[in-house]
Parts: structure tokens; sequence; C-alpha cells
DNA sequence: TTACATACGTTCGTCTGTGTATGTATGTTT
DNA sequence: AAACATACATACACAGACGAACGTATGTAA
């Protein structure tokens, strides 16, 4: 619901001056209550979402974990896919405050990448894709957080300058690939990584590093 | 209930030498009727789960799409966990026998591993992992059947004599991640392929053939 | 302090899905 | 052809989840 202080828009105000600076200093106790159970709330579906997938995400679970009641979800969303957007918006934000200036060199740039795909909260971008892809309807909802997150980790990385090597483009988007091969095997172990990770990692870090070699 | 019925067979009977070879050669048109039944659930099953994921995965939806009433579908299967364990094993058998013998080289077993992963079915067993890895009360079922796919498409196999060079079974490992990736792109864009996957593909199958260098 | 807006709680009707009878038809055996 | 087993259908009882409607409490402005 938009704050559009009523009247305001329709009829022509005498002295309307007057509240061309509401200025509204105070009016934080009440926004702080909601952004307290939001905040609660959406963390609540992201934690629900990472540990036991989308189609747990219901309304009453997420409710009992955040510990408030049906009726304030009702209140401030309008419907559970409306919850799920604005909680991966959330989660949007976080990763990407995290995020650090470009990498300078494919390495670096393959390290950035990792961070965040193992991160445990990636399942949960797992998990977002699986379900659009299952349900087209979630497109209108999600879609445009999703597509956000494809930016975070995706090959639109590979055309900044660090990239402009052709052949340093493909590497880059190979070892992409490899590491989401990581992140899916971490997110059907519970979150553990399985035990040829570190293997496959300084194998994919010994290319990146060396290039390719005719033997 | 039990046919432990009225006396008649109870008692002696004269000429039981006949019934002592039952060899019962007809039986066919019941057993085909079954068959034909559990065939089309099962690849209801695997259609829906490929389109549609896992919670999908319905017992109304199935049998809708099966054309056989949910009467039909609860004689055949106790529980709807039982219709999806059954299921993977349909696919899973289909899938090994597509199977071809081991490949001699590197490079031909992550063909074969592609083979494999690249398929659409491949869908099926990526929404058996991340179901499985949310709710562990399948594992009982299910549990088993995808422990069969992981043999398929899996380390197990970087322990073929192929792979007796240790960084041929690095470089294995690290191909297998790397298509697993690509697999869960296709998976999230409905089934087809990203635009970047033949890129993908050849700086893999280049890496494989020729190892690593010093630049 | 009155008047209102916002935050939250509770109850309700509905829908969808599941498994359990119980009925009926079609094979199968003797 | 009678007796039985198997295959399938229909009806029922129940559980979980959703959104709407309505109630209450607590901040906020006049």
């Amino acid at each position: 619901m938009r704050s559009s202080s009523s009247g305001t828009e329709a009829m022509p105000r005498r002295q309307s001056i007057v509240d061309t600076a509401p200025a509204r200093p105070a009016r934080r106790a009440q926004a702080d209550r909601t952004a307290g159970t939001r905040a609660a709330l959406e963390r609540a579906t992201i934690d629900l979402l990472i540990e036991r997938g989308w189609a747990a995400v219901t309304a009453i679970e997420v409710c009992n974990r955040a510990g408030v009641s049906r009726g304030a979800f009702h209140h401030h969303y309008t419907s559970l896919p409306q919850l799920l957007a604005d909680a991966l918006k959330r989660l949007y934000a976080e990763m990407r405050d995290e995020d650090r200036p470009p990498a300078a060199d494919l390495g670096r740039l393959i390290d950035a990448t990792w961070r965040h795909i193992s991160s445990p909260r990636f399942k949960a971008v797992l998990e977002a894709w699986l379900a659009m892809a299952n349900d087209s309807s979630l497109d209108s909802e999600i879609g445009p957080v999703v597509a956000e997150f494809s930016n975070l980790v995706s090959p639109a990385n590979a055309t900044t300058p660090t990239l402009a090597d052709e052949s340093d483009r493909a590497l880059y988007l190979m070892a992409r690939e490899t590491l989401l091969g990581l992140a899916l095997g971490r997110a059907t172990n519970r979150g553990r990584p399985l035990g040829h990770e570190q293997t496959v990692l300084t194998q994919l870090r010994r290319i990146a590093d060396h290039g390719i070699q005719a033997r």
C-alpha cells in the first residue's frame, strides 16, 4: 500500500505550501516495527528455502519460524510469492553488498565467482531457478529479482575488461560452469562439500594459472 | 482377504498329483494389463517430474496424464513416493541400457558422461537429488535408486582403469562438474542449452585433448 | 485526549491432495 | 460354468494450506 497520504492527489488545497514540507522526522517507531517483522519474515523465508526447498516454503511455516502471526504476514505482503520475491530481493542485496571491486585477473575473477557460488545461501538461488523453470507463472513476480542474481554470477561478467582476451573468456565461462556443478553437489549434500571438491578446485586453478599445453 | 475358506480345500484330495504341476504358462493377459498401466503411470511421473518439478508430481496429476483412475494407481502402488521410486527405477534402467562399454580414453569418457547428463531426462535426476536433500524422509524409499544414478554419472567412474593416471583423474572430476553445471543451466532454461554451452564444451574438449601448459 | 492510521491476531470458507474403504468388471482356474 | 483372483472405479474422511474478513492493540497527529 503506497503511502500517498490521503486526498493529496485529488483536491486543490488552499495552503498546499504548508504540507509541501511534511518533513516527518518522527514516524520512527512504527517504521521500525515494520522493518523488524518484514526482516524476520524474509529471513525465515530464505532459511527455509535453503534448508527444505521451495515447496516447503509455506506461509504457515515461515510465520512459525519468524514468530509472527499469519495476519501479520498478510498485512505486509499480498501473497506468498510476493514474500518470496521480497526475500530474494533482500538476499540479493546482501550478496551484492559483499561484492568487491572487479577482479584484476582471471584467477581472482574465478575466486570472486566462487565466493558467491560457494555460499550456503546460493542454494536459495538454485531453488529459485528451478522453481521458475517449473512454474512459468512465477515469472512475473520473481522473474526480475532472479534476473539480477544471474548478473551477479553470470556470463555478463565475462564481458568485463578483464576478459578482453578471447581464450580467457572461454576459460572463465567454463570455470563458472564447473563451480556451479560443485554448488549443485553441495546443495544435494546438505550444504557440505563433496569429497572431490578440493581436487576439482585445485585442478581448475591450475588451468586458470597455466593455460593449456600440448602433451 | 485370505481364502482360508470353508473346509473344501482342507480335505485331502484324491488326485492331488494333478495340481503338482501348476506350470501356469498362461497368465498373460492380466500381466500385460498390469505392465501397461504401470508403465503409463511411471512414464507420466517422469514426464511430469521433468516438465514441472518434484512438487508438481501429485497422484491426481499423474493419473490424469496417464489416463487411469486414482484407484488403479493405488492398486499398484501403496503410496506416491512408492510410485516415484519405481518410476525412477525405470528411468535408471532405460538410461543404463543405453550405456556403452567403458570409454578408452579421457575424451571419450567425458563424451559418455555428457551423453547421460545432457539428456532431457537428466532433469528428473536433478529434481530427485534436490528433493532428497530437502526432505530426508524420502531417503528410505527413493534413496537406493538415486544412489544407483550416482553410479551412472559419478566419481565412481573415476576409478576405472582408464583413469589410472592421477592427473587424468583430476581432469575428469573437473570435467564432470562442468557438465553438471551445463545440465543445471539447461534445467533452469526449460531444457534448452544456454548460449555459451558450445563455447564451454569446446574449451573443455581442448583441455582434455591437450593438457595444461605454462604460458 | 480525541481521532485516526498502522500493526497485528483470530476465525472462517474453500481448495487441493492423500489414503482408505467398498463396489464392479474382467480374467483365470478347475 | 462356478469359484476365485486380479484390475480398476467411485465415494468418503481427513489434513494442510491459502486468502478474506473481521477484531483488537498500539502508535501518531490534531
